[in-house]
DNA sequence: ATGAAAGCGCTAACAA
DNA sequence: TTGTTAGCGCTTTCAT
């Protein structure tokens, strides 16, 4: 905790220590081969004993380019999002970029300002978890040269990359499952119809119970928090009379959880269970919770992939990436 | 998606736009009070008309303050961890400053690095959650005028504001709750022995049982991953025939309730369980799980606020907040 | 292979 | 109140 502020050396005072110019001791820092072995390792001597860090700032400002990236993300409580920021952030550290941390909530407008402040720290690249994907919260907003990642979205003819999962595929897959088992009154449970992955997801589940004749039945709140014990009883079990339920996402899952319990519902025995996103505990609890899992990790270091790619100068049409997500069996669903 | 590079305009073009000079136009970016509202109403309506973005490399180099601050984190994945960075971000938000999130899984030599990449981004203060409480990590690297809270951690006589709970204070409560219920054989499981919440929580543990004349039986393990099934026989079993365990972090916790249940040992019944960090599941398992919470959210706010006290020119001693963590009974105790 | 000098976009002395 | 000028620390033409 010492370093007086006055005394962090530039490379001016590295160039000066080493006795080299400026742009010697430019290009060494910036490996640069056009340089003599012998200046170099002076150079690098001279950096060694002053200390010498370059500063990042000055750096980005002549050369364009802050390398770090910004990623937006609308609920860091939730394990699969914290795991995706994980992946992102070991993938950009690899490749000696910075990850600039912001969250939305949710709410659309707080995202759009964090964008703009995003902008203005001259990120490289975007990264985001779009909180509605009924707004375009980037167009007219970033610059060309700034790529954009969009993680669990896929903006129909939007100028930029993504990465998803499977949704629909696994939500059929997972409606077909609990259909397997005699099931008939599969109620499907989500929150933020706007969400891109919501909506996948849904139509997955619509497809399997189309295909088997089935009333649809679908309960989509706008947001999670209404998913209380009296709502299980009035939607799941006094309209529907549900013999099996379809959570659409972590929180939706908590919350299902937490109202069968009150409700004195056991799982598997009165009522299946389904649900996307795995979590640390779903095959600790009783029955065993059966889900849909996410590569979340992945999908982070998916989206620093198709990032980086761009920034080093890939060009064309912008790529789709779909994860697979993977059905885990376990007994809520009554296996 | 569109805006050419090229145009991105600067503060020249606003006050050539605004007829006005470039001094002007800045003390209006930086609501000065010594400028006629005329002339400042003129330089916004030309900001707008443009789409002006300030640049906050260019300011961060000539103001020497980057307005973002980096915070350093053992393990994303873990939920208090993620709920401290989530808390720590909102709280930085409403200040106007950007959080620059840097992991460094535990492993001191990562963390030394992205401290150095931080302080090269001339990030204005640091967060550290730190991997490894015997070794400073900082000392010697960081500038005088970057500020350093660490959280969960306090370093004697070190020069920093630190975050912590009440570490020894409760895990001494929860060790005394167990023994209260008649249990004798408690097991305290933790992992990292280096780390400072470690050290406090053995020692409040130790406390406990030296008062009650019981004998301490301390299970530290390197490594978190070594708590296998097997472990649990072995240790926590044979060798002391555990009546109750306390696991001392989540991950821990997680593997005590995943190793209890592959070896057909039933919380409660078989073995009591108090834990430190709570989840989102905890209440849901059966039986309840008691815990000891930390108020994850409130520890980020309140490195935040130590911090930017600090960078808003608050100066003298050095504040260890110490944020009481709560005792939650549910069963697994044996109430 | 190396260096002198200009300038990235902004802020801050210092004048006016 | 306003503008002129220098320069933050770095990269980069363009000479040499």
């Amino acid at each position: 905790m010492a370093i007086p502020k006055s005394s962090v050396p530039t490379l001016v005072d590295v160039a000066l220590e080493a006795g080299v110019s400026l742009k010697t001791a430019s290009r060494v820092l910036n490996n640069s081969p056009e340089v003599r072995e012998e200046k170099a390792a002076k150079v690098r001597a001279a950096m060694e004993r002053l200390g010498y860090r370059a500063n990042a700032l000055a750096r980005g400002l002549k050369a364009q380019r802050s390398a770090a990236v910004g990623m937006i993300v609308p609920n860091l409580s939730d394990p699969f999002t914290a795991n995706s920021v994980h992946g992102l952030q070991a993938a950009a550290r690899e490749c000696g970029y910075a990850v600039i941390l912001a969250s939305s909530g949710g709410d659309v407008e707080l995202e759009r300002s964090e964008i703009q402040a995003l902008i203005g720290r001259q990120i490289d690249g975007l990264v985001i978890a779009p909180a509605d994907s009924r707004h375009d919260t980037f167009t007219g907003v970033i610059p060309a040269d700034v790529h954009v990642v969009a993680l669990d979205q896929v903006l129909k003819n939007a100028k930029l990359d993504s990465v998803t999962v499977t949704n629909r595929r696994s939500a059929r897959e997972a409606t077909e499952h609990l259909l397997g088992h005699g099931l008939r009154r599969v109620v499907a449970i989500g929150a933020r119809p706007h969400l891109y992955t919501m909506k996948e997801r849904v139509t997955g589940y619509r497809a399997a119970m189309r295909a088997a004749n089935l009333q649809e039945r679908i309960c989509m709140v706008e947001h999670e928090n209404v998913l209380t014990p009296q709502w299980f009883t009035e939607h799941i079990f006094a309209l529907h009379n549900a013999d099996a339920i379809l959570t659409l996402n972590w929180v939706c899952t908590m919350a299902a959880l937490r109202g069968l319990r009150q409700l004195g519902k056991s799982i598997a025995k009165d009522i299946a269970m389904l649900s996307f996103d795995d979590f640390d505990l779903a095959d600790l609890i009783s029955p065993g919770l059966s889900v849909v899992v996410q590569p979340a990790e992945e999908i982070g270091r998916a989206g620093a992939s198709l990032l980086f790619e761009r920034l080093n100068g890939r060009t064309g049409s912008f790529r789709s990436v779909v994860l697979p997500a993977k059905l885990v069996i376990r007994q809520s669903c009554g296996c």
